[in-house]
DNA sequence: TCAAATGCTACCAATTGCGTATCAAATAAC
DNA sequence: GTTATTTGATACGCAATTGGTAGCATTTGA
């Protein structure tokens, strides 16, 4: 299951993305949170994350505020979710974590998965802010 | 993500249709855990839960047991994962829960992620107990 | 210097995951 | 009909995760 951390913080990237395409530039955490109707203080902890994994460039200060780290069109929803709990996204331990299962060469369960798993990420990065966006 | 408690499910459902392919029979819940090294009380809790979501069949006492509740051929690991923890492969709340988004009509995002999730259960319900025994 | 903005750490309640424990009921064999 | 074997039901416990909240430090533009 994608975290509802997760959810908002692709609303986020995408919300920046609109501006940037409108050529509004960044925006602050207080202004995405009242326009988004996000919880102030969780909506900081989860762009604090988006910061360290290198979606988004913060500007501390006056006037400061949030921006897309890169063009809108190469940032996808795996690069997003990757870093926002790719948990929510990954089928199974067994597949998730080479080693984690004994059997992994020989048991055709993991094989099927693993089989579902790559479509899964294949289709996650071909979706890119860019396209996303409205 | 697949929980334990469904992968156990998987593999005993598996246990029990190569026995039925061999001729054996049935098997009880005692000699299923020691056989396979599943800690025999967390046990007998997902096999109820896989007989009251009629995967397995149960006889009591003396000489009882568990049985395939139909052909491997008709049990698939969407059948099987639906009862054991639907979340497990379900990628996002919004999807998973029809009107839980209201914005589930617009939202690109949305539609995205309901494309994987359709692809991830087509591929689940390909994959049935049959073609998954060795 | 002050206000506006992010950075950092820590806390809290509810839920879920992975088991464990206890007793009741059915049933086959003797 | 007693006994051993087997499933049925309920409930408890602990650790990790999720979804927030709170407080203080630091940076920076005006």
């Amino acid at each position: 299951m994608i975290t509802r951390e997760a959810d908002y913080g692709i609303r986020v990237l995408l919300l920046l993305a609109r501006r940037e395409r409108a050529g509004q530039g960044g925006e602050s955490s207080v202004a995405i949170a009242e326009e988004m109707d996000i919880p102030y203080r969780f909506l900081r902890k989860l762009v604090k994350r988006m910061v360290a994994g290198r979606l988004l460039t913060s500007r501390r200060g006056k006037g400061g505020g949030l921006e897309l780290a890169r063009p809108a069109g190469r940032i996808t929803l795996y690069d997003i979710l990757e870093i926002m709990g790719p948990a929510g996204t990954r089928l199974s331990q067994c597949v998730a974590t080479p080693g984690a299962c004994r059997r992994a060469g020989t048991c055709r369960v993991h094989r099927v998965i693993g089989t579902i798993q790559t479509s899964v990420d294949r289709q996650l990065r071909a979706a890119n802010l860019e396209s996303l966006v409205d």
